[in-house]
DNA sequence: TCAAGATGCTAATTCGAATTATTGCAGGCT
DNA sequence: AGCCTGCAATAATTCGAATTAGCATCTTGA
């Protein structure tokens, strides 16, 4: 196998030395440094020809830019079953990633402890990559908060409560999302809300509840939370607008309904809380909103170039999008 | 932001040297290294009381691994009109490098020279990883060519012909599926079959086009080509069974079979050769075969890193697997 | 008792690139 | 001639960990 080219070989090859190439490489024009055209020229010519690239763990070592941006996913990002997850965002991310000229590393050695990776083992590699988006619906605190005191940069995908100290996050803005809904069926007429889904764990479904519960209470309408579904009781307690965590959750209550002879929306208004982590059927027209996952993916690399130059803390929250279906009335 | 530890800190702090605490570390018992078994406890409790973890960026430049992985496509591989065609190698490549413990680097920073990445381009990273997997349905000669001169270790997921030497390559055996697919045929009695698809083109194309001419030589029947499908043109010259290159072509040919009042495959048989390029309907069963490409993906790591290690030029051809369908008959 | 061997550790070097301090060399000026 | 100035390029050092050669010190065995 040939042996990796490194600026000494250029050096040789060019008849200078090896801190010339260095400079060359790095456009260096500061006081105090000066190549000749001729130089530059010559060493750029070497370079060309020979494909030459900077080794990024000699060059890590010293200055603190490798154009490389971490992904790090606490599962395979690639089988089917989380492939409708991951996607968007992954899309958002490759798009923004192409535009500021970054590769992006996919953490696929992360030790997988357990079955789950984790991103500081034995010998974490995080730091190869110059900061890290980290993407999952729940992020371990631990983890979260090492990454905070060891200063790796980093932006987390979905809004994240602190830990130990402000996470960087790009999120979606599900309470006011989850509020509009509540807004637009309480102007219709309903005054007796259910709210079907977990509503706690990971932030997203606790922001998602939180909306909920300012949006009852400010229309002093009724509003109750129950994790599981069963169309029977929500009947029975009079409830005739259920907002669904999940989308699949939704469309599995529209079609009980429907199976029992009973109107959507005429009975039962049933919205969707743009929830995915699994996979929902198509031929159900919900209302309700969808995340805009392609953009928080490039927000977050956006937002952790911002990390990497200035050092801030950027926390953002996404609109999201009303989708206009036939659930609502 | 918190200074990292580095061994010489622990070596101060226990009282020896930095080698020492690198010896202790690595936990090395070689002929010629001994550390006495206090010492070691010593260093070793250090490094449990601070947390203290090697640095991975010093350690890779010593022993020359980055660890990582290229993955080049010529197209960003996300977008979900690319998704049904990368994501099963991608699968199989991702499986395969957390097995090995690499990274995956995706070259998302090539240059889209005119829309499509290049491999070299002005600025090519493609050095930075250790080696790198090729993905796309035809690769550019001259990047094939320019990759061998340059020494650089790769794979490519699909066969491909000498590029100014041998390419290393995992592919199909497309020319064995076409051929076991015509026996099949053959064997039910069918004597005049055609070939529909380029059959030209990229290597895959050329490869199911040559399966199919020595296989019909070989039995001695009738056997045509044609780069498009015209179901009627077809029946005209008598023609019983008929090989799509393409899915879709096929679902379409059978479809508009069966919209003429045929019956598939009592009035004519249609068997798929495997190509995916273009979205194809679910709800034909169409008798052909499998790529098994997730099983690609693995073996072109495989293969990637029996490259790096042993400097060979590894070619393997993975066997379709052949799809019961309902219409050879 | 003294050379041979075992033991325990460290100094020095290496990896590849970035950076700083320094040297060499024209040419201009007095 | 002697001296400075400005420019070009280089030697030397740095980063953190791994490794090799080698230096003391301590045991043995004859």
């Amino acid at each position: 196998m040939a042996k990796r080219l490194t600026q000494q070989d250029i050096a040789r090859m060019a008849g200078v030395s090896q801190a010339t190439v260095s400079l060359v490489l790095n456009n260096r024009q500061d006081a105090g440094v000066r190549i000749a055209p001729e130089t530059r020229a010559r060493v750029l010519e070497v370079i060309r020809k020979t494909g030459y690239v900077a080794n990024p763990i000699a060059r890590r070592l010293h200055d603190h830019r490798n154009r490389i941006l971490g992904v790090f996913t606490y599962e395979a990002v690639f089988p089917s079953t989380r492939a409708d997850f991951y996607q968007p965002f992954l899309e958002g991310i490759e798009e923004q990633a192409e535009e500021a000229g970054c590769d992006l590393l996919l953490f696929t050695s992360a030790k997988a402890a357990g079955g789950r990776r984790r991103i500081f083992s034995d010998d974490s590699r995080i730091r190869l990559a110059d900061g890290c988006v980290l993407l999952g619906r729940s992020l371990d605190r631990d983890d979260l908060a090492q990454l905070l005191t060891e200063g790796i940069p980093f932006v987390s995908i979905g809004r994240r409560d602190d830990a130990g100290g402000p996470v960087p996050h790009v999120g979606a803005d599900y309470p006011a999302a989850v509020r509009d809904l509540v807004d637009r069926a309480v102007a219709l007429g309903h005054r007796r809300f259910a709210y079907v889904g977990a509503g706690t764990g990971a932030e997203s479904s606790a922001d998602r509840l939180r909306g909920f519960r300012e949006a009852v209470a400010a229309h002093g309408v009724e509003g109750t939370h129950v994790p599981f579904a069963g169309l029977g009781q929500l009947l029975d307690a009079g409830i005739t607008a259920v907002l669904a965590e999940e989308v699949s959750d939704g469309a599995a209550l529209v079609l009980a309904a429907r199976e029992r002879g009973l109107s959507v929306p005429g009975d039962l208004s049933v919205l969707a809380l743009g929830a995915a982590t699994r996979p929902a059927p198509r031929d159900v027209d919900l209302t309700g909103f969808t995340i805009p996952r392609r953009e928080m993916g490039r927000r977050a690399v956006q937002a952790l170039t911002e990390v990497l130059e200035k050092g801030t803390t950027p926390q953002e929250l996404l609109a999201c999008r009303f989708v206009e279906g036939s659930t609502l009335g």
